[in-house]
DNA sequence: TATTACCCTATAATATTTATAGACTTTATA
DNA sequence: TATAAAGTCTATAAATATTATAGGGTAATA
């Protein structure tokens, strides 16, 4: 299941993609349209920015504001910052790849074999859906 | 990612699966095998039992068995029993559905759409490979 | 009837996730 | 230029979930 922090950053996604009319957008709006923390979302967002997909302005009138397109935001790269790894094991994971502490051989594991299907399914999904998929609907 | 739990519980299908001919085998050999602690690994067989998946008998020579063909163990039902919901969302999870707390409405939630998805492409691996894939390749 | 091996519940240890705190920097503007 | 607004950053606390252990109970076998 994706972490609080995951969900937390599509909803700030999704409210400064609705208002990219603005400039910037507070954190205290977004964390009191959803009911998040205002502290906790700091985090999040500060995470977002230092990953490239948010922009910021500090002081007086400053606030966040989406610095990319839409469309050009994956929502795979989103759950792998907040989350990390979107695969099932970590000797599948793309960008988090790690071998199996009791497993023997990979080469031999047919749950390697599996998981990889899955991981590429997932994938398949996510890498091309963006937050502009999420915005249409809403 | 998937639990400790499951993958053990992987494991010890696995082990039960290639010794089939055997007419039980005993926790100890299983957690050798793979390191894993015995007493853990038997709270994780008892619930695979509770499942149906596995029987037991008790006493001297004693041991669990495999009480389903491979083919018949789907991986999704081994991965809601140890690790729950398969879904990245509890609001698309079909066995472990609950409402996201901070959503307004999951008609109009762009995320739940695109989760459903993700769902559905795991699920169509998940639940059409069975125990039976897994030992094929090993 | 002694021994073996699973049954079951409770609890401890550890790790991860979620949340909070507080001092600091930048910026607008009165 | 003083003040207040707003993000920056690091540390730590609280809560929760995962992993592991402990120990007495029960059934089967020889």
């Amino acid at each position: 299941m994706l972490s609080k922090k995951t969900k937390y950053a599509f909803h700030a996604l999704t409210y400064l993609g609705k208002h990219r009319d603005q400039k910037t957008v507070l954190i205290h709006d977004i964390s009191e349209e959803y009911g998040i923390s205002h502290k906790f979302l700091e985090n999040i967002l500060l995470e977002l920015r230092k990953a490239g997909i948010l922009g910021s302005k500090k002081g007086k009138g400053g606030g966040y504001y989406l610095i990319k397109e839409p469309k050009d935001v994956a929502l795979s790269k989103v759950i792998r910052l907040l989350d990390g790894p979107i695969a099932l094991l970590p000797c599948v994971s793309l960008n988090y790849y790690e071998p199996c502490a009791e497993c023997k051989s990979e080469a031999l594991c047919g749950l390697n074999k599996v998981m990889i299907q899955v991981r590429d399914e997932m994938l398949n999904v996510l890498e091309n859906k963006s937050l502009a998929d999420i915005l249409d609907k809403e």
